[in-house]
DNA sequence: GATGAATGAGATTTCATTCAT
DNA sequence: TATGAATGAAATCTCATTCAT
């Protein structure tokens, strides 16, 4: 699974085949269809292997005692996940992309399932309610959490293509960015 | 090319085959290669024709008289721009994701090359300078323009995946986010 | 197609892959692919070129005036199929008993379906109507059915299996074994 | 062996894999190599052992007295075994006839040997020598013999393909009906 | 005896590309 | 311009067999 994930890394999801990843691994190509059944199935372990990494690694963003605490920790451990796992996290990026059923619909996506920005909503709604943060409407919450989401998401593609990325540096900006668009403005 | 997009939006880039392309547009796989002399040119073709529909789409921004007018002008052009050509646009980024060289590399990528993120950067160091934005250290600026850009291309990945999302309010939402992200807070 | 039933013919089905059938024919497997969309393909091919053939060429039975001169001809006529076309008789033998559905089960085969038995009963029916056969009982006639077509299928493994098998003496033979078994025996 | 046979009868030879096999008989794929040496051996044997029983099994025909009860008897416990035995009998119908040699030949066939139809030629030899049946030519007993035994071998089919096959009834006309056959029939 | 890992050959299939017509 | 035949490489997958444990 390493080599197939150093693979994608290299090459992408289209070049990393089975033959490509049992040559790199010095392995026969028989060796990966015997412990996985299937390409697609190989696949499948490398996403939930990093969904189980990523909830051990996330789970102590839910022990932060204020939602300010909580937002910057979720921010903070986020990247810090994205950078300790970053050729993973690419792999998986391009897996859920790639793979599809045999409709051509793509395998790892369950339509309408934004469950991924359902903690940060919840972060940010804890935080109006319990007024240290300035009040969003609906929508504009759940916007604010898309935008989040995908500026730390930004940072697994700026490591892949962009080698002077400064994974920390951008950490402690977006956290102070979020921080200060959350911000209660007049007491 | 119309039908070769709609094949990417359809299937995906990796199923999208010269074959199949052909067989949707109801002409021999011959016509493809006659006019393109490969399949990555055709790809290329696509690439190209949405930057220039793009630059023309996109250059009204310029005219704006305001930096707060200008940021509004590029997140809600922009999103219209997607909108307008949400096949393409998801297309474009299949294809920019998964053509590569012979090396490997990304074919649709210089190393270090951000340009994309200078026009954002340009509007808000101009908003800073004419005091109408607040101030932000050279990085944040770099990191705002980075959050904004990312936001607004969320948006093509939701048109894909999620049925429901629309893309007008989330035009309104985003314009407002950043509006109050940047606007200076004392006088 | 020829050369496929001659790889049937002489390797069996099991033997008979693209590549075989490619390298006999001097052609790439490509080429096998491009014509026929899979081997399954190829092989229904095969099978209902040999019932076209076979319909027409047995069509003559059907002109006979008098039930014993109709069976005649039906065993005759048959046999002489089974010679003129016996590497492609072969062929669908094998194709039949060992294509597939993804089931497991036979695809060339309903359950249930005798249909093949059906011409020969009515001529066995229609001798013993005007008299000239002598007389069975409906499964006896059914039975019978059977063991005449499954006398002539024999021929056709014969022909594979026993070099010394002549099988216009065995036509001969049969026409007067089963002229004798379905003759009045008494006035 | 037992789950080999279940295999071949349920999903056919090809797909008869050793990991099948394997798989149905819960245990590894090694067990099998262990003790048949190849897959061809295990075939061997499944050969061998459906010869042995039906070797003992078909013995009582000897013992009968007259020409006509030993050819009832040959058709009746000819069916019966097969009957008895219909999964191991259509098996090795498979096998005999997918199993091949280096050069492609079929393992399980002598070219020339038609030992099979020996017994029942020496039976109606007999019948014409007695008096009991009426006389053929050598070639005519010979088709004679051959036509009995197809129709017997036509039940196993008929067991695999067809599910309202009734084999006993079946077994009941085939004997009347070469029982009036070989009658001799004027004294 | 039994297991499971590993192998390598070969099967089907897909596909970009070339080329004669 | 357009077509369709042909190619050859490569991809996924299956499988009989070997072997260390």
């Amino acid at each position: 699974m390493d080599i197939a994930i150093e693979t994608i890394w290299d090459l992408g999801y289209a070049q990393a085949s089975i033959g490509q990843i049992a040559k790199r691994a010095g392995i026969s190509k028989g060796v990966v269809t015997y412990h996985f059944s299937s390409k697609d199935e190989l696949m499948q372990n490398i996403v939930v292997d990093l969904y189980m990494k990523g909830a051990s690694f996330l789970s102590k963003i839910e022990n932060e005692s204020t939602p300010s605490s909580m937002l910057k920790c979720y921010i903070e451990t986020n990247l810090e996940f994205i950078h300790a796992h970053k050729e993973q996290v690419a792999a998986v990026a391009e897996i859920v992309m790639n793979v599809r059923d045999e409709e051509g619909k793509l395998f790892f996506h369950k339509p309408g399932d934004n469950a991924i920005y359902e903690p940060l909503i919840e972060i940010l709604q804890w935080g109006q309610e319990d007024g240290s943060f300035r009040t969003f409407t609906s929508t504009g919450t759940r916007v604010l959490a898309m935008t989040i989401r995908s500026a730390i998401d930004l940072a697994s593609q700026q490591l892949v293509t962009n080698p002077d990325f400064d994974i920390t540096e951008y950490s402690k900006e977006l956290i102070q960015l979020f921080e200060s668009t959350t911000r209660q403005t007049h007491s």
